[in-house]
DNA sequence: AAGTAGCC
DNA sequence: TGAG
């Protein structure tokens, strides 16, 4: 079992956290401690609960396929978006969290300065080459005083971090595997994204990256 | 608008 | 032509 203090000390020597404002910072390497749990644990949660495109409130099919794990599953249909328990593919819950999941998130929000993040949201994201996620806020969970941690797997891309407004030019942030991102505090609310990810291949993982999103949701 | 098209 |  690798625990919380492992996640860090393991991987403390060799990484260089990088601060993207106030709130924010990029935890190079964070996860690669815990890696090869993370990835039979994908397997599981998938194969309980396929990923899939999801469509906007306006109709429109979404490039990245998403599932999730927790009590809560964040969904996106023409009603709008919003978190629920069930998954609307199958009707049952969402996948229990991986344990290894939960301690690499508390780890890492630890680590960046918000310490007891338990969140009840894992949001599973799958890009292919072409993939993008267009800019945007994270504004449907109750408390933002909780942070959000991401944790990037697979084929690199390239992360967008803007400010409040979405008119405000995004800083690009290229993101490798086992890369962290936390943002919480006065950052919470900043916009972000992900640009369309070039055709490229990871030992592991294939031609893919898999993105975990961890939120308190309720 | 968690999307895409269209235009510079 | 294509990144923005």
């Amino acid at each position: 079992m690798i625990t919380a203090d492992l996640f860090a000390a393991i991987s403390a020597p060799a990484r260089r956290d990088e601060a993207l404002c106030e709130g924010a910072v990029v935890l190079r390497g964070f996860a690669l401690a815990g890696e090869t749990p993370l990835l039979q644990a994908i397997a599981d949660i998938a194969a309980q609960a396929p990923f899939r495109h999801l469509v906007t409130p306006g109709g429109l099919r979404m490039s990245v396929a998403m599932t999730n794990a927790g009590s809560l599953g964040w969904i996106s249909d023409r009603r709008g978006y919003r978190y629920d328990p069930i998954d609307p593919d199958s009707g049952r819950p969402w996948p229990p969290t991986p344990p290894a999941f939960l301690q690499l998130a508390d780890a890492a929000a630890a680590h960046a300065g918000f310490a007891g993040f338990v969140p009840d949201a894992c949001l599973v994201n799958r890009y292919e080459a072409g993939t993008r996620l267009s800019l945007h806020q994270d504004r449907d969970e109750r408390d933002m005083g909780e942070p959000i941690v991401s944790v990037s797997l697979g084929i690199p891309a390239m992360f967008l971090f803007g400010g409040l407004q979405r008119s405000d030019r995004p800083q690009r942030v290229p993101l490798a595997h086992g890369d962290v991102v936390v943002w919480g505090g006065p950052a919470r609310l900043r916009y972000h994204g992900v640009l369309p990810l070039k055709p490229n291949h990871h030992a592991a993982l294939g031609d893919v990256r898999i993105n975990l999103t961890f939120r308190r949701a309720d």
